[in-house]
RNA sequence: GGGGAGAUGCCGGAGUAGUCAAACGGACCAGACUGUAAAUCUGGCGGCUUUUAGCCUACGAAGGUGCGAAUCCUUCUCUCCCCA
């Protein structure tokens, strides 16, 4: 169990590694499907294994409340439960506190949310969100932290600071006393825009000896560029012989700036959310397939994809199924968006072992629009 | 043949004298979405222009009454319902 790092890019500081799981192996750089309600929304597990997906990403948050521990107890676990065998990763809930602000309080000792279900309070510490990880059978698990908005004032952030770093000797503390020691568990570097508390928290993280770390609170509102300053400078500061996972990001463009600098893992909802309403990712950029152009374009998505969708049906064919509603539109285009994701983070793979991932990445943002002319 | 109801923008449908280029839906057009409260949300939707404003054309047709009409009156055309 654990991270070996495999190659180092010669022209760039991109790595390509391995991570190894109990329940397999995961070839980094690594793109995880987002599956927060133990879904990966709109396709079976068979449909994303198939993507090529090695991992995936699942909310401890999410899940606490819905299902709830028995019936995933019951179920014999989270992997049993959607019927996924390889490796998951799950978070969780520190994204929660930023995305569902309104709705939860942050103490010392833990977290007071009031579900945005049914409004029923719940005082979640970070010690019950490991041990629920636990009972879930997770292979990377990911502890409580406080996700923030952004902006944020520089005293607020050194305040947040300390209590994400006591949930995160709390964590350790608590996946120690985990029975099973098959479950990984990374640290979560904060510290918003400001470089030296990143550098802060990343030094404070990285002494408490995590299996892998990642990089916290970016893509909250920020401009790109920003996010990009922040990854640089605190991938540089994490140890070498450990996975680098940036939370929540991105966008094709902003995975293979991040592969750049020095970032093992990735999970975002743009593939899945995002082909939900119509936008299909190619290596010619965007499409939203609802616009009139492609009324009766008879042409598939990407001609150069091997995807099942490209494979059997054309936009124009797509762009009915968004106009009529019918569901099946959002499933094809889900579909592709995570193949093209998961192919596209291969290929970096492969072009890193060869010694030309920045060729690769130079390339490809070259041909990449963001919404090309049909 | 007799009686009744009605004709509003692409469609459905409010509005019965001024605050109406006209509610609300739908269709259509576009935009947003980065550790998922999202099959969601936002905007546009008569035309033109110097577009946080102005002008023109508009509520079946023609004519009329009003300072002013989608709204009132007259005639016409068409649609639907009931009775024979």
């Amino acid at each position: 169990m654990g991270f070996k790092l495999r190659h180092k890019d010669t022209g760039s500081k991109a790595r390509a590694g391995v991570l190894t799981t109990a329940h397999g192996e995961v070839r980094t750089p690594c793109f995880m499907p987002v599956g927060t309600q133990a879904t990966i929304k709109a396709l079976s597990s068979e449909e994303v294994r198939a993507s090529g997906a090695e991992l995936i990403m699942a909310n401890a948050y999410h899940l606490y409340l819905r299902p709830g521990g028995d019936v995933l107890e019951k179920s014999g676990g989270l992997h049993k439960f959607m019927a996924w065998d390889g490796p998951i990763m799950t978070d969780s809930g520190g994204y929660q506190i930023f995305s569902l602000a309104a709705l939860n309080k942050v103490k010392k000792e833990g977290v007071e949310f009031k579900s945005h279900i049914d409004g029923s309070k719940h005082f979640m510490t970070p010690e019950k969100i490991i041990e629920f990880q636990g009972l879930l059978g997770s292979d990377i698990m990911m502890p409580l932290d406080e996700c923030l908005h952004y902006p944020v004032a520089r005293s607020n952030v050194e305040e947040s600071l300390k209590i994400t770093f006591n949930w995160a000797k709390r964590s350790k503390e608590a996946a120690l006393l985990l029975r099973s020691k098959r479950s990984m568990l990374f640290g979560i570097v904060q510290g918003s825009t400001y470089l030296d508390l990143r550098k802060r928290a990343a030094e404070e993280i990285v002494g408490l000896d995590f299996d892998g770390y990642a990089l916290g609170g970016v893509a909250v509102g920020e401009p790109r560029e920003l996010i990009h300053e922040i990854t640089e400078y605190t991938a540089n500061l994490l140890p070498e012989n450990k996975a680098r996972y940036l939370m929540g990001v991105g966008t094709p463009h902003d995975m293979l700036d991040a592969i750049a600098e020095g970032v093992d893992l990735f999970d975002c909802v743009v593939p899945t959310r995002n082909g939900r309403n119509g936008q299909a990712f190619t290596r010619d950029g965007e499409l939203q397939l609802r616009n009139a152009p492609f009324k009766e374009d008879i042409s598939p998505i990407d001609k150069s994809c091997d995807c099942y969708t490209c494979r059997n049906h054309t936009r124009a064919y797509i762009r009915h199924l968004f106009n009529t509603n019918e569901i099946l539109g959002l499933r094809l285009v889900s579909l592709h968006n995570i193949y093209f994701y998961v192919t596209l983070i291969a290929a970096s793979r492969e072009a890193i072992e060869k010694n030309s991932f920045d060729k690769f990445r130079k390339k490809f943002k070259e041909k990449y629009k963001r919404r090309p002319k049909c």
